[in-house]
DNA sequence: GGCTGTGAAATCGTTCACAGCT
DNA sequence: AGCTGTGAACGATTTCACAGCC
């Protein structure tokens, strides 16, 4: 459900499951590590220990980019870079919207991965009046009532939402109505948006509280824990690293 | 679905998916605006609107933890509030610590929703000498020799990092040598963790990584578009929100 | 009549294991 | 000999559709 692809419209067999898409920054990032370090080649199997998956994960979704590898020697890093990065759409540049310069809103403005790989902050908005002007991260903060402007004069496709939860909602129509069509969600609201536009949420509450599901079933397994040696409690899955396993679905709402 | 109809104390409805319980702080906080507002019931059909899933998914989901529906009326909403709270853990306090108090753990020690729901912050910590003492939040900063003692003072379980990259490890390292056993990961690595601590992971410039392929693929097919009619373009899935069909795996690294 | 709870079917994702290239 | 690429088995999740209760 994830990307609905109802019917291949060219005859493209194109189709990289939404799991793997999930994957590709990982990969990207251990690669450019890699990269860093002059190594030239990788064993999916090296590749897989640094993005914290396992081999075969890693191999199958290499499959659906294509055949980049070499049997018997691995993946040469720098054509991987470039091709993942191509695959994610990264050799060319996003001009991005934050919506709310708030404390989350600016510390977004002022992180670093932002710019490094094909992101650019266009602008800050913010509905304060107060704000209007003053610089975060090195750029002004411009007043809500340039959105429209400001999407349309940048060519911005994606918007990011960091106000407060009753906002988000008009914000996004806003954006949506002006251009945007891809939106990262901070905010901790539902948004609803029309067909095509794809909304990701980053939600510290509900992280929160999945780690307390997980922590209070770990509480009661240690109480049910008497009979057996007081040692070795747990039990669990292999070394892999956590959302990783991941599949936030982007979905066309 | 399971065996028993009554509630078992001991025999508790083994394993609620980990697809299921990653939406339960997505019906809880709608069930919070529903109660807050004194809706006494709600249907299937009306609750997974505003959690932004579909009904036959919402239902299923609370088949795991029990029939807390009346059939031909709906689901008591101040009850079910009760029982995804008690089944996230949410009905006892967990003290969590936040490491890195730079621009995005200062926002995360400002965020409200924090305290909200049975999450309370403990204690505010960062390598900077020239941090310590300072008020964040209203809390004071403490500086990272003090690190052991505070996890063990305050039995912190949970532990959020928001460090630079390279101090993510060495953080994780000590605050699970120290007894937290799940992190809520802010930077950009992947963690390595020994059995039985979970990882979650937030990271903007994954998700919009994400959102630039799939913006890139709308490009890409809108060109595509030329021998349809110049209007309509799109096609895509329901009207259900982003990271629903989420199924982050927190696994028992 | 309306709505929940749930088997069964469909879909999606992961892992296995090995054929095939270098 | 080593390691990729992939069909096939397996497992998890979603969706369907309807029986069962109010």
């Amino acid at each position: 459900m994830a990307t609905g692809r109802t019917h291949r419209p060219a005859t493209r067999s194109r189709g990289i499951p939404e799991a793997t898409v999930a994957r590709l920054p990982l990969y990207l990032r251990a690669l450019t590590g890699l990269s860093e370090r002059s190594v030239p080649t990788v064993s999916s199997e090296e590749l897989a220990a640094a993005a914290g998956v396992n081999s075969a994960k890693l191999r199958k979704d290499f499959s659906y980019l294509g055949s980049y590898g070499t049997r018997g020697v691995g993946y040469d890093v720098e054509y991987l870079v470039y091709q993942i990065s191509r695959e994610l759409g990264l050799t060319q540049d996003w001009p991005v919207v934050i919506v709310g310069i708030g404390n989350l809103g600016a510390a977004l403005a002022n992180y670093g991965g932002f710019a490094s790989r094909g992101f650019r902050v266009a602008a800050l908005i913010d509905a304060d009046p107060a704000m209007a002007g003053k610089l975060v991260a090195g750029i002004p903060v411009q007043h809500s009532d340039e959105l429209e402007k400001i999407i349309s004069d940048n060519g911005v496709s994606i918007g990011v939402i960091a106000t407060p939860a009753g906002a988000a909602q008009p914000v996004c129509d806003r954006l949506v109505a002006a251009g945007v069509t891809s939106i990262l969600n901070f905010a901790p609201t539902v948004l609803t948006v029309p067909d095509g536009v794809d909304v990701r949420k980053v939600d510290l509450s509900i992280e929160l509280q999945i780690l307390a599901f997980h922590e209070q079933r770990k509480a009661g397994e240690e109480a049910a824990a008497e009979a057996a040696h007081p040692a070795a409690a747990h039990r669990g899955d292999s070394t892999e690293q956590g959302p990783d396993g991941d599949v936030p679905a982007v979905m066309p709402a």
